[in-house]
DNA sequence: CTGGGTCAATGTTCATT
DNA sequence: AATGAACATTGACCCAG
């Protein structure tokens, strides 16, 4: 226990945080981790819990077991009561790495940095910038060239429908694990889903899309984004359901391809996995008993979710709309 | 990987310390324990004594027994005297744990699994009989009246067909969860997803539907097909996946409907989720984590391959015929 | 600094005696 | 009641960006 301090740096941390206890039992904290002054073993158990959704209860039945430096073992429900008590940061807690390998090839490094949870918020911005970053999508490509549709509604309703799909599939393009596969892969992808990508980009667009829909006259278009709205994806999700829609190993161009998006697919099931029961968990933790359940029910409903948004877009009136754009789009790449 | 320690390091840990004996008795060594290289045993004997303050005295009076491998369980003194001789370490012993009933082991999860099993397989053994339920099915509603399809294929394979779509229905009206609804309910939701039940079904059906399928020269069909099929759903899995079809609160007709069938559809999300993490635990016995991640994967992709049920049967050529013979049906229901 | 993983050395459990 | 093989948990220590 007091050897602790064994490399240079390690002393020298013992030192600056000597007199900083664990909020969580009092033993001497070793720095901030989750959010709050903890020890290593408090810091290490938080972790644990929340990656494994562990489910405590009270081994004195009452709740509020003392914790401290030799009790903090007894009782693991009201030591992750005291996690939460002192304020511990539930979505700090990333997914599990693999195993840590000595050497990586290139190609290995890549896949392994994309486990991090530091890459998932940055490739969440990315998909959904707090400026506009659609409005940057080329104009000439919206206006000119794709044009030349066939459609009632009027020319403003008509772009803004044009908006939203162009972001997606830029969108698309710009996120990390698809990046992973080729451009050929990705458009064979592309080809195939842009209509998914496009219903839960637009259940979800800033502006309200109800009424531009409406006035499409496409029932089946609107009763779609309105289920998929009311499911009220937050940023994270719809970032990783778009990584769930472009993850499709039955559209891999070789095996090799194949591979990655399975692994990008599991990664990705994983990820929103987690980040749900870490939401669940924050929102409501006071009735235990019931957020494991809250959080698969949540987890499910999200990736049933999916099953709708190609579902009757063949039915839609833009459908047709759609398609020629998008031959125009996968053309004017190739 | 923090429970790694349980199953292939240990190997790996015994082949290690073969040739270290035990410092007490002579048995192989297992590590360092409370600061000395020991056996299992003496090191379980060292905690439990100074846990409970044992105060032992020597059976044969004279403080010297032998101790070694067979006679270390003659005289605790003895051995507890031999225990401080080889410098065990009182003070590594640590203050009991609260006992821990949450979780453990394989005796525990088996009792669990089988009684689950048992009640689950009640179930699952209604919805799908080991004898051919479907042989049952009313032969003159098929070969009568609704063999005047347009199609391809011969006769025989699309009575084949027929029989599988049937028995879809047939298995949909007798299943528990799906009575709770009225008929005119039932009916408007069987309309929306027979494609998707048969696609479900015929993917597992006991024969094997592949050949049926090419012949009809559907590439659409089969690629959704054998993709289902790949999935391996069992017998459980394929009764819940039709809970799930058949549980769809935007197909309801009323707001009471609507509130059932909700009810229905979180109950088999979390149902399924269960049964596959109680699967995932009973026949995977790696780490915790690892398990877990594991049946979070499973659990994703079977919602993730009902997307793809319904998806491409708008494009299939068997869609007349499935289409003429439901329209059928439901005429003769109502 | 503060995320992550590792793994020796703790712990508990339970069939057996 | 005690034993000890088997399995789970802990936390000091290391790495990486
Ligand atoms: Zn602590
Ligand atoms: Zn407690
Ligand atoms: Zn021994
Ligand atoms: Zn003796």
């Amino acid at each position: 226990m007091d050897a602790k301090a064994s490399s240079a740096t390690e002393a020298g941390r013992w030192k600056i945080y000597a007199n900083i206890a664990c909020s969580v039992c009092g033993d001497r904290s070793s720095g901030k981790h989750y959010g709050t002054f903890c020890c290593d073993g408090c810091s290490c158990f938080f972790k644990r819990s929340i990656r494994r959704r562990a489910f405590y209860s009270c081994i004195s039945g009452t709740g509020c077991c003392r914790i401290d430096k030799m009790r903090r073992n007894w009782c693991p429900f009201c030591r992750l009561q005291k996690c939460f008590a002192v304020q511990m940061n539930v979505s700090a807690v990333q997914v599990e790495r693999g195993p840590r390998r000595q050497k990586l090839s290139k190609r290995e490094q890549k896949t392994t940095k994309k486990l991090k949870s530091k890459n998932l918020s940055v490739e969440a911005s990315k998909q959904f910038p707090p400026t506009m970053e659609h409005e940057r999508v080329e104009k000439q490509t919206t206006s000119e060239s794709l044009s030349s549709s066939s459609m009632s509604s009027s020319s403003l309703q008509r772009e803004m429908l044009i908006q939203i799909l162009l972001t997606c599939l830029k969108q698309a393009q710009h996120c990390e694990s698809f990046q992973a596969v080729s451009e050929l892969q990705r458009n064979a992808i592309l080809r195939n889903v842009w209509s998914e990508l496009f219903v839960l980009k637009a259940s979800h667009w800033p502006i309200d899309i109800v009424t531009v829909i409406e006035s499409c006259g496409d029932r089946h278009l609107l009763e779609v984004i309105s289920a998929t709205k009311a499911l009220s994806v937050d940023l994270m999700e719809l970032s990783l359901l778009e990584v769930l829609i472009l993850s499709r190993p039955e559209y891999a161009v070789d095996p090799k391809e194949r591979l990655t998006l399975q692994f990008n697919l599991e990664n990705a099931i994983a990820r929103l996995e987690l980040y749900v029961s870490q939401q669940t968990f924050a929102n409501h933790h006071h009735s235990i008993e019931q957020t494991r359940s809250q959080s698969v029910i949540r987890f499910g409903k999200l990736l049933l979710g999916l099953r709708h948004l190609s579902l009757h877009l063949h039915e839609s009136s833009l459908n047709n709309l759609f398609r020629s754009i998008a031959e125009k789009i996968f053309k004017l790449k190739e």
